[in-house]
DNA sequence: TTCGGGATGTTATACTATTACGGCTAAGTA
DNA sequence: TACTTAGCCGTAATAGTATAACATCCCGAA
């Protein structure tokens, strides 16, 4: 049976390194460093300095196992359904969880547009705030929706 | 003779955040609090401590007059040919600077495509890292550009 | 003139991230 | 076996970013 691409890059790393994983990967909402710092579980199989915290992350960044949210200096674990991609991260101000949204198209839009600009594209990264369907109280009918 | 946008703004803050605002916009790359903070010319006219500093930002970045650049911890004036606008922010790897691009179709773009899962969109970042033109060695002919 | 509110000053502290260094261990080699 | 070296991990110290809390000043309204 083949494995999956998250389970392959998880078979790569420490065990400490793939606790720190599940913690942000169950987690509702995005994790600092810090949180999972002063996790107790996290604590308890020896976790005790930022830079190990650090460490672990940089490696689960690496294998794009996991996101930074810049806008709230913060990790979140990318959506397995789509781990190769650009993403959109969509954060709800009321819930505080993030979406991780593909981004297939409007990557490929964003490259079309900017490439006189600035050839040397690399990296592209699209966070969002607002508020998130859950969260949203009109009803479906009358939404709508804008960009300032 | 009618002002511009960003003289009318400026007219409305104190001469110390208008001061901040010079120091950034003088800038080729983006300014840290602490970059502001140390500047000579700004403890020259009494700014002492980091609350100060970002009152003034605070205040900056309520008018639009400049952006945050989430990734770097850091400020840039805004492009004074579309103030009102969504931006994209292109930031080189190479020499610092980064330019404020225009993204009013991306942004259209962004809306339609999430506004299902995410109807309350309010606030649209985009950051992109690369190389830009001026630091890109290849002639023009032969340039090509991906994003991951 | 006194009151109250907004802007500004000041101090302390919280939160985020990195550097530097030292020890351990595992793989390769004489 | 003993040596070496490179990478991983632990630890301490410090750098860098941001906010809270409270004092003070100044000005306009009553």
């Amino acid at each position: 049976m083949p494995e999956t691409p998250k389970e392959s890059k998880l078979a790569e790393v420490s065990p400490k390194t793939r606790k720190v994983f599940d913690f942000i990967e169950s987690s509702k909402s995005p994790l600092g460093a810090y949180d999972l710092l002063n996790d107790q579980n996290l604590r308890a199989i020896g976790f005790k300095a930022p830079t190990q915290i650090y460490r672990a992350l940089k490696q689960l960044l690496e294998l794009q196992l996991i996101h930074r949210v810049e806008s709230l200096n913060a990790f979140v674990a990318c959506c397995t359904e789509h781990e190769k991609g650009p993403s959109i991260l969509a954060i709800c101000d009321s819930c505080g969880q993030v979406q991780d949204i593909p981004a297939e198209d409007i990557a490929a839009q964003v490259t079309k547009e900017v490439v006189k600009k600035f050839p040397g594209l690399k990296e592209l990264n699209i966070e969002l705030k607002g508020v998130c369907e859950e969260c949203t109280p009109e009803s479906p009918e009358v939404r709508t929706a804008t960009a300032s």
